[in-house]
DNA sequence: CTGCCTGCAAATGGTTTGCAGAGTC
DNA sequence: GACTCTGCAAACCATTTGCAGGCAG
């Protein structure tokens, strides 16, 4: 059974309906790229289909987040990113603010600092995507000079 | 020297001029809650004087992060927050779902998380001022349940 | 058939911008 | 006096919403 199916089916068993559009968004949510853009999505979907409509593709996106099947985060830029939750393990991001490159974190790589909030703070985080900024290390090299913020 | 005397000094340090309109959004920075929005900042600067413009308000945030004076961050409900950087020593913060408290987290708290990233992959994470989603120790007793996402 | 979903189009709301006048240095 | 800043008002732009018809179940 392919991923949409497993998607279409619990769409089913939570009794929404299915219809050709989430299907359609189901599809390049699957297809495409991991972070993808509402409008990007929306641009794939208009590939398949140019009747659906933009805020059809929202609403989707809205429903599928609802059920835990896709996550999303904002990157800072006001455009949203959504992604299938089960098609990877969960996992985290290292987004380089030189190069834009996105590299993955294991869930489990955070674990260490999750539990020490859980001891010192009693504080349970919900982590569930995150996107932690910063240099990748050719940058790092290119930009040359460690630019510590000197406030005086 | 007040915090906004030195302010004052760095924007005529670096060429840029010395406006009352920049001197008030300077105070509510300095007085106010920790991390306010645009719109409290523009609200209380109007107190002082309601002449100000909105715009303006943005336009001194915007300069002022760019002089690395204020931390900026989104907490995702689209409402961008505003901090004084020299206030504070270095910190970030929990953020509780539920009862929408904020808890501050002294930098180094993350240092560990921050080492290990860079020990594994080279990575120098750029995190000025971090809020962290979760529940704290009181919400997670209201819950009382542990909704840990149940996505098969 | 029922009522959830959709397309359409307009609204929303925080933030940004163009412009001409005002004020700082 | 030169040039930056400001107020005003309109623009922006991703996202949301109201509505009436359409389609899944």
């Amino acid at each position: 059974m392919s991923c949409e199916e497993k998607f279409l089916q619990q769409l089913r068993e939570r009794g929404f309906r299915l219809t050709p559009q989430r299907e359609m968004v189901l599809h390049v949510l699957h297809d495409g790229e991991e972070h993808a853009t509402a409008e990007d999505l929306y641009a794939r979907v208009r590939v398949l289909s140019s009747a659906v409509d933009r805020s059809t593709v929202y609403r989707t996106l809205e429903l599928l987040e609802k059920l835990h099947l896709v996550a999303s985060f904002d990157p800072g830029d006001g455009q949203r990113r959504y992604e299938l939750l089960t098609l990877h393990r969960p996992h985290h991001h290292l987004h380089c603010s030189g190069c834009s490159n996105l590299v993955t974190l294991d869930a489990q790589e955070l674990q260490p600092l999750l539990d020490r909030l859980a001891q010192a703070h009693g504080f349970r985080a919900q982590i569930e995507h995150w996107v932690i900024p910063g240099l990748c290390q050719e940058c790092q090299e290119t930009v040359g000079q460690t630019p510590s913020a000197q406030v005086a």
